[in-house]
RNA sequence: GGACCCAUAGCCAAGUGGCAAGGCAAGGGACUGCAACUCCCUGAUCGUUGGUUCAAAUCCGACUGGGUCCUCCA
């Protein structure tokens, strides 16, 4: 397995910490607000390369982070005239369910600031003990100069970051890099330390989930390209002042979606949200998996139309083989795949996720399967095959996160079906037309 | 202003030194009781321009055109 690194800027072997486990942390989403198609581009990619570990018998430990303090949520609260917890918990579930609705697994861990504040305090504590961050007026900043290898991951140096800034002077900071730890407020949700009444700055929180929920360096960090500086240079800065490494031995950055050729964020009101896509969820999945993860993509309902076709044909594929088993009762489990042609498609299909997950080739492997499938569908069944064939595409369709129910035929609908096939073998249309209409009408063809 | 990325057929998109995958659209054909579905065939001097090499979409330089980050953002 290869693996794009961005903290070294190239491929790598892909080689865990403990043999057989795979520790994994993306950042999670603020909870101030539905999330947009482009918040769920990290969503589908991570949650695909989770599937893939799996599918390969790894274990993977997988944590993703609310980030439920924050000014936006305060401002929200406000607005709304509710508590920041009321807003916090609506978007939560919210997002939840549209991951769901995604097909992306929720199954993982899932801590938030409010319930880690003891953990991020002492961590910022921490740091101000060993000298790499002080204390002025009740805030707490980083000492970034204290760190030469500030700027490797973003591939930045520290005298182009001091002259292209754009950060308004802070008098208070020792220089204008240093980044927030704490601020003292008093509005909106705070709490009581040490240092001032106040909330924490966004960075800390998560290198102390990781440390708290890992204990050690983790093997993969993930997360958008956009927040590879500051916020991931400065987990970086503070894991390295603190523990001495880096936080993961792999940083992984999806690209950018864009709507239309235009940035999309919250902040600009330029957005598409997930819950209001009007095609399946699968497609709009299919879609993100279409592109390679690190290169942007760019969205417009004309190229997801594409895709929902592209969906829509895979479903019927693989619903005709199924039903095609289920009818003669040929279903089976555990089924070897060993015909030829079939071993091919997977290896292909193996080749390209090992290859730093190139979903797109992937996709092309579940083509030619589909492509495979339909042509034997017209042959005389060879249920050894088709068995096979079968087996492969839950492997694919799980994988890519595509996977969708399907169940048997009660015997009431074989013997429907059995009927229309002998209607149109008696050459008695008016009756298979009928019957044809009744099994469109149940979803059964 | 500083840092960085990208440019492959009408559209989407793989390929990162050895004759340019795949999909959509388009055209042709096959199958079919009618439909729908499906299958087969047809398309590229790889943005422009210098260079390195026996060999370049792929490496290096310049140019042009897009985009990202430096500020909240996934």
């Amino acid at each position: 397995m290869k693996i794009f690194n961005s903290y070294t800027n190239q491929l790598e072997t892909f080689v865990p910490r403990h043999q057989g486990i795979v520790s994994m942390y993306v950042c999670g989403p603020t909870v101030y607000n539905y999330i947009h198609i482009g918040n769920a581009r990290p969503v589908v990619v991570f949650d695909t390369v989770r599937r893939y570990f799996e599918s390969q018998g790894m274990v993977v430990k997988f944590a993703s982070n609310f980030t439920d303090v924050d000014d936006k949520i305060i401002q929200k609260a406000k607005e709304e005239g509710v508590d920041e917890k009321t807003i916090s918990e609506k978007y939560i579930n919210a997002f939840l369910k549209d991951v769901a609705s995604l097909n992306s697994r929720t199954d993982y861990i899932k801590p938030k600031v409010t319930e880690y504040m003891p953990k991020i305090v002492d961590y910022i504590q921490g740091l101000i003990t060993i000298g790499y961050a002080y204390e002025i007026e009740g805030d707490v900043y980083f000492r970034v100069s204290k760190l030469k290898e500030y700027g490797q991951l973003s591939n930045r140096k520290l005298d182009d970051l001091i002259s292209g800034s754009r950060i308004e002077i802070n008098e208070k900071k020792e220089s204008p890099l240093d980044f927030t730890l704490w601020k003292k407020t008093e509005e909106g949700i705070h709490w009581h330390t040490n240092f001032s009444d106040g909330r924490p700055g966004w960075h800390t929180e998560c290198v102390a989930m990781i440390d708290d929920i890992f204990g050690e360096e983790i093997d993969i960090h993930g997360g958008g390209t956009d927040l590879m500086f500051p916020h991931h240079e400065n987990e970086i800065a503070q894991s390295l002042a603190k523990n001495h490494h880096t936080v993961a031995h792999y940083w992984m950055h999806n690209g950018r979606l864009n709507l239309e050729g235009e940035k999309m964020s919250k902040s600009t009101g330029n957005v598409v949200l997930v819950k209001d896509l009007n095609v399946n969820k699968l497609a709009y999945r299919m879609f993100l998996l279409s592109t390679q993860y690190r290169s942007p993509l760019n969205y417009s309902p004309e190229a997801l139309d594409v895709f929902d076709k592209e969906w829509q044909k895979v479903q019927k594929s693989v619903e005709q083989l199924y039903r095609l088993l289920d009818l003669n009762d040929q279903l089976k489990d555990n089924v070897v795949v060993n015909a030829s042609d079939l071993v091919d498609i997977n290896n292909y299909f193996i080749e390209s996720m090992e290859a730093d997950f190139n979903t797109p080739n992937a996709l092309t492997a579940l083509n030619q399967l589909m492509k495979a499938i339909n042509s034997k569908l017209r042959q005389k069944p060879d249920f050894e095959w088709l068995n096979q064939a079968y087996a492969l595409t839950s492997k694919f369709l799980f994988i890519l996160g595509l996977d969708f129910n399907l169940t048997k035929l009660s015997i009431e609908e074989k013997s429907l079906i059995k009927q229309w096939e002998q209607a149109r073998i008696n050459k008695d249309f008016e009756l298979a037309d009928q019957l044809r209409q009744l099994l469109v009408s149940k979803g059964l063809i």
